[in-house]
DNA sequence: TGATCATATACGATTTTTCATATATACGAT
DNA sequence: ATCGTATATATGAAAAATCGTATATGATCA
């Protein structure tokens, strides 16, 4: 008999479709671990927009979150599917140059002010 | 220099967010080879509903479509990336009795009816 | 050539997803 | 308590995806 899956392929699928979604993902995956306002510098994009989304990969089992005073940081789930996490890992690494710039932006902020 | 990449992750992601083309190309991936009135059979699902849904697939990159007389077969494309390739073949391979299961379908109708 | 079978596409209608905006909650500091 | 910052959610509007139905194309066979 095998387990219900946590995560099944379609639901997993249906969250990457998005290209908000996506991006946050392969920057926490890449980061370990990010705060919502960091992804919110990183993808210039609204808050609500960021937030929204993360949810929505949270409440489909791709996210964890937890919060460290006013941060609420996301990290890869530690319980996804092994083929969820290789295939996350391969684009990664296809991607680096990109997630890397987008992270830039993240520094040069942290230069100029020291808020979030 | 990276090349451009024949297939987004993003492209990749969408094609799969949708339960009929999930299923289909499992279905395809799983058997090598496959016409669209045998997917029809195994998903139990309108002639126009897979050939749309088909055609998506093909259209990003992701089938490679061949005919052969009045029947038309659909494979996994040769030139997918090496990361596609292999979240499709451990979905598959997680998945294989409900794959088996659809394509025994298949057998029953070839032995009650010689068409398709 | 016409008939039939397999597949593809066109067209609205319906459903789903996404978004901006406004508002709510949660925490820390004053 | 109140204020400011970080994050979450609600709401309705806009955009995108999906679907059923009808029709078109392409191949085989009589």
């Amino acid at each position: 008999m095998t387990e219900p899956s946590l995560l099944e392929p379609l639901t997993f699928f249906k969250c990457l479709a998005d290209e908000t979604r996506l991006q946050s993902i392969l920057l926490i995956g890449f980061s370990g671990e990010l705060c919502v306002c960091e992804i919110q510098t990183c993808l210039e994009l609204s808050q609500p927009k960021i937030s929204r989304h993360l949810a929505e990969l949270r409440n489909c089992n791709l996210l964890l979150d937890q919060r460290k005073g006013k941060w609420v940081y996301y990290k890869l789930h530690p319980d996804l599917p092994s083929w969820a996490h290789s295939v996350l890992m391969q684009i990664i690494e296809s991607q680096t140059d990109t997630i890397q710039s987008q992270l830039a932006k993240l520094n040069y902020e942290l230069c100029q002010e020291t808020s979030c």
